[in-house]
DNA sequence: GCAGGGATGAACT
DNA sequence: GTTCATCCCTGCA
């Protein structure tokens, strides 16, 4: 399973670093992944330690699809399904770096109004925040990533990849799965080695 | 049936 | 740094 030069039948920490520098639009909506964490059924801070259930049974379906989860009960979280069907493991989108191109202007304004906000940094770090400013519900959950309304684009050039310890979770915390472009501006959280 | 907790974000002090 | 909105799943009765 290869889409925009990422291997998505790889384990989901490859996947999260080859995701980094990946163009994803949702409707034409969205931006560049600067950040990106790795969850996998062996380990147990994933939704899949538990097994299949009928929250997560996207990811135990075959690669190359979304996963969406409602946190909190507010939030929408975006995932990208990864291994073997069976295996259960996704990537979480956790921050974008928003197209901001002359041709971009009108994604821009809907994620603007979308989000309630202007400054631009505050429209998609954070995974809460990416999935309101792209308009992804549960309506997107298992949905095929190289099929419309998804769009998935391959790096226009190389990105600096740092790995660190994952955000907001209490198990499995010596993992470094997240991984974010070196120096960017769009980050949920600053990174730590 | 019910209590506890979470891959978050925003608004506080 | 702390608090809280408020859904869904789990584990235990």
């Amino acid at each position: 399973m290869d889409l925009a030069g990422v291997d998505f039948s790889a384990p989901s920490p490859e996947v999260a670093q080859q995701l980094i520098g990946v163009t994803l639009l949702v409707d034409g909506v969205g931006g560049r992944i600067v950040e990106a964490e790795a969850y996998d059924a062996s380990e147990p801070a994933s939704h899949c330690y538990i097994g299949l259930t009928e929250r997560n049974f996207s990811m135990f379906g075959p690669p190359g699809r979304s996963y969406v989860y409602r946190s909190h009960g507010l939030h929408w979280c975006l995932n990208v399904v990864c291994r073997e069907p069976g295996h259960g493991a996704g990537v979480l989108i956790r921050a974008l770096e928003p197209l901001a191109g002359e041709a971009d202007a009108a994604g821009l304004a809907r994620m603007r109004a979308r989000r309630g906000v202007d400054d631009v940094r505050l429209l998609c770090s954070g995974p809460g925040r990416l999935a309101q400013a792209l308009g992804v519900t549960r309506a997107h959950n298992n949905l095929p990533l190289d099929a419309p309304p998804f769009l998935l684009l391959p790096r226009e050039r190389e990105a600096e990849v740092l790995a660190g310890p994952r955000i907001g979770i209490s198990k499995a915390l010596e993992l470094p799965w997240r991984f974010v472009e070196a120096g960017s501006r769009f980050l949920s959280k600053p990174h730590r080695g």
